[in-house]
DNA sequence: ATAAAAGCATACATGCATGAATGTAAATTG
DNA sequence: CAATTTACATTCATGCATGTATGCTTTTAT
């Protein structure tokens, strides 16, 4: 009773991922140990070395598999973002801070990234991956902004450059903090007013820095 | 050779530490060994077991030398705040961010802290400690929006504990993100525009929580 | 000056997680 | 229905980081 049907293989592997994502925000990624990933799917560690090459890409493949929804987001938003693009900036992060008060694995996952785990070399696959992604979202908000700026939503000299990064921290900040303490606000009902407030802000007082001389 | 007099002994202290700061930052704190920490300090494992119990209370003693600035900080902000709190919040915000921006060794401990270590349970009491002072300093905060709001700085309406938990989050977002990329933007120089957006948030739309029925 | 203790260096024993090697039985493929 | 591959389980050898124990030399106290 050894060898397992394709789709059986498949449903071995997603307990894997799902194990995995448990143990590393138990124990931390690094302290992590591969028999406790393959006791906690009820398999043992030639399981593991046999979907994933090592605890690496074991973390890979659980990353990507938490990205995915926020990518096809990211791609969807740049379509009816013409009209409206404030609003699309707006929806685009509430929707991002609506999923991970909804979803306990997207919980996890954060909580994972945010607080359990070491950004070294031997996941440098996993650092490009998300600076590409962050790098691919920030220009694509400033690319909103730059809209919002011509459309006069936003004040003409914002700078919006300044304005994506102020969002940018301010969403990273929120779900840093939150999955901390999830109790300690209801996120889904709050994550509206405390998006307005900044954008409130941008509209009313936007960023400039002036290039400073000396 | 060996016995040293005693303020040498503390230069050796002074100087793991360093070096356990450095290293951690390399290779993130899971994975570095005490060796390399030794070996970067000039010393052995010896002189580290000597000062330390172990990686944890090294750990604890770097972290515990970079917050002690921020909470002097804290208690002396607590005097001033009498006549003009908003202010009073501007300030304690930017020096934060100044220190950052200026100390290069307040930069590599948020990189650690922020990225290159995992808070499980063999860090209890660096965990401990950081919700502790977490907690004083946004209380400290809500009651500074408190004044505010008493003095009319800030709408009567203003729901102050997630106007506390937006900035908290706008900074720890701020900080986190730029010590990835110190040389993404002059954050001496744009921390006061980005503050001041966000307070003009507060001011002008501050979040408002109504307690959601069903 | 002598005893005691400080401040390390060195050597040792231990466990433990890894990765590779091998075994194996069922499931495909032709 | 044979051959081959899949999907793991099991075993093994290895290294490596840790913690402790001990040794050694110089301060410091008296």
């Amino acid at each position: 009773m050894v060898k397992k049907t394709r789709e059986e293989a498949l449903a071995t592997r997603q307990s894997l991922l799902a194990a995995a994502l448990q143990v590393f925000r138990e124990r931390g990624v690094a302290h992590t140990r591969l028999s406790d990933v393959a006791e906690r799917a009820g398999v043992t560690r030639g399981a593991i070395y046999w979907h994933f090459k090592d605890k690496a890409e074991l973390f890979q493949a659980v990353c990507e598999r938490g990205t995915m929804p926020v990518e096809a987001l990211l791609a969807e938003a740049s379509q009816n973002a013409l009209q409206d693009p404030l609003a699309t900036v707006r929806q685009l992060a509430l929707m991002a801070l609506t999923q991970l008060a909804g979803h306990a694995d997207t919980q996890a996952m954060f909580d994972v990234i945010f607080h359990k785990c070491e950004f070294t070399e031997e996941l440098a696959p996993v650092v490009a991956k998300n600076d590409a992604d962050r790098a691919a979202c920030l220009s694509q908000v400033q690319r909103l902004f730059d809209q919002a700026v011509a459309c006069g939503q936003l004040p003409a000299d914002t700078d919006t450059f300044l304005a994506t990064q102020g969002l940018h921290a301010y969403m990273v900040g929120l779900m840093h903090e939150w999955v901390l303490n999830p109790g300690s606000y209801d996120l889904a009902a709050c994550a509206k007013p405390l998006l307005d407030c900044y954008l409130a802000g941008l509209a009313t007082r936007p960023p400039i820095c002036r290039p400073d001389a000396g």
